[in-house]
DNA sequence: ATTACATTTGCCAAATAATGTCAAGTCAAA
DNA sequence: TTTGACTTGACATTATTTGGCAAATGTAAT
């Protein structure tokens, strides 16, 4: 399964009819790059992730959202503690927000 | 806020009165590393995390699991989509739990 | 105050991982 | 079979992480 955040922007770019290439020159970076992240082989930078979500007039956070999921399954994948250990995390999350200190 | 796999295994380790370089020397490395290790400053390799859980006696789920949270920490903190994004991952981990292919 | 020992800190070299770039490859439509 | 879109693989470059050491700090006993 490849990554949600490539899967959304694909789809994006498709349904409005922009070419890999259109995309990647707007953002300065090579097609094949591009092509990689739409498909997961690579993680695209945060500040990358806002440029696309202004080329492909969607919100920030849509994107950022799907983006952060990517990488948090990448690091849980494969690992039995998986669910236990967001739980864990989303806890401490949430106990910083509330308490805001840093 | 430290690592809650480094606070456990400090408390662990200062419950059994045993030294840094006691437990260091038996997971053959250096001192100043397992200290790290133990604030927070150094991740774990997962193969240390298993023998930490033998030294200390421990079930190495315990271990694991906060020893995932704390990366998964990592890459969410300082994100305002931390939340939804742990959801989106829970989901996905989720999902394919139950439809087993990878 | 001095010693002895435990832990921490800072630094840097070595190892590892991520990224960018390019050229060649596949594939589908014309 | 040519063209254009996208993909793949290889490689050099860059960035990040790690391990290890020496010096610094802290602390308790003498």
């Amino acid at each position: 399964m490849s990554s949600q955040f490539g899967n959304k922007i694909r789809t994006l770019r498709e349904q409005q009819n922009l070419l890999l290439r259109q995309v990647a020159s707007i953002l300065e970076m090579d097609t094949a790059q591009l092509s990689k992240i739409e498909r997961g082989e690579r993680q695209a930078k945060k500040e990358t992730v806002l440029k696309i979500a202004v080329i492909l007039k969607v919100k920030d956070d849509e994107l950022l959202t799907l983006w952060l999921a990517d990488q948090i399954y990448d690091v849980v994948k494969d690992e039995k503690n998986a669910l236990k250990a967001m739980m864990v995390a989303e806890e401490k999350v949430e106990y910083l927000k509330t308490h805001k200190q840093k």
